[in-house]
DNA sequence: ATGCCATGCTCCGCATGA
């Protein structure tokens, strides 16, 4: 069995604590980390390889950043999604992961990336453009990536509140850049491509978060958002044998915004 | 109606986030 998890965790640095101590009591094998908003170099390695994992990330100064944790043997495919330009921000690694033969089960390669989805607002700027021609440049690359039919899995933060189920009050909502018809169109048709919602296949009740804001007493009052996904490729989807999201670090001292999303594949 | 909170920078207020 392997358990994947994504985490988007606003700042490793000041997180670190907080990611040794789930890394512990959840035991992912694989891990996508969005936010790390630092440079490779400052990443505190030593203490996520002491606890086995093996890293893959792409970093840079103060924003975004993204990363692959690992317990199996990994190697790097992609830093950057395809079609961008040379300022290109650090929101895409990809990676193919050894998952070795077990009782009775043949050894297999599965295809991970870890994404950071442009947030977009405010609608009438420029990021907002740059957010509906990422996901354009992510639904190219998740349908190049179907046509190898291998076990795949895209997880991350993807910005984007797929339904009117996945937010605490739509209607205040609607404009965001979160929610648009357009964001909401392109993310539709990312899952029209063959891929599967790893969390929505296991559980359908409404309103399960895995955002609260900071303010305003979003975690106590539960006003979240469902906005972290990760999505799997049938040859990934047909092994799903469990999901769900953890709200145990949202709950701790000095938490991110966000917690993880995880699934179980019998690979 | 607005800000609330948190992070990073280089600063002691501003940009960014969702």
């Amino acid at each position: 069995m392997v358990k994947i998890a994504t985490w988007n965790v606003n700042s490793i640095k000041v997180r670190i604590r907080n990611v040794l101590e789930w890394l512990r009591e959840a035991k992912p094998d694989i891990v996508m980390l969005q936010e790390i908003k630092c440079t490779v170099a400052e990443l505190p390695c030593l203490e996520i390889e002491d606890l086995g994992y093996n890293i893959a990330a792409v970093g840079q100064k103060s924003y975004n950043g993204v990363a692959l944790l690992s317990r199996l043997p990994m190697t790097v495919e992609r830093e950057a999604l395809p079609g961008g330009s040379d300022d290109e921000q650090a929101r895409y690694v990809e990676a193919l992961i050894e998952v070795p033969a077990t009782n009775g089960k043949r050894a297999r390669v599965l295809r991970a990336a870890s994404l950071y989805l442009p947030n977009g607002n405010p609608v009438d700027s420029l990021k907002y453009d740059y957010k509906l021609v990422w996901m354009d440049r992510l639904r190219q690359h998740a349908r190049d990536l179907l046509e190898l039919e291998e076990p795949l899995i895209l997880g991350g933060d993807y910005n984007v509140i797929p339904t009117e189920d996945d937010v605490y009050d739509p209607v205040a909502w609607v404009d965001d850049a979160l929610f648009r018809p357009e964001v909401r169109r392109r993310y539709r048709a990312l899952i029209y491509l063959g891929y599967v919602d790893a969390f929505r296949a296991l559980n359908q009740e409404p309103h399960q978060y895995t955002f609260w804001d900071y303010q305003a007493g979003a975690w106590q009052r539960d006003f979240g958002l469902r906005i972290d996904h990760l999505l799997l490729s049938p040859q990934a989807a047909d092994r799903l044998v469990a999901s769900g999201i953890d709200r145990g670090p949202r709950g701790r001292d000095r938490p991110s915004d966000h917690t993880p999303v995880w699934c179980e594949l019998d690979l």
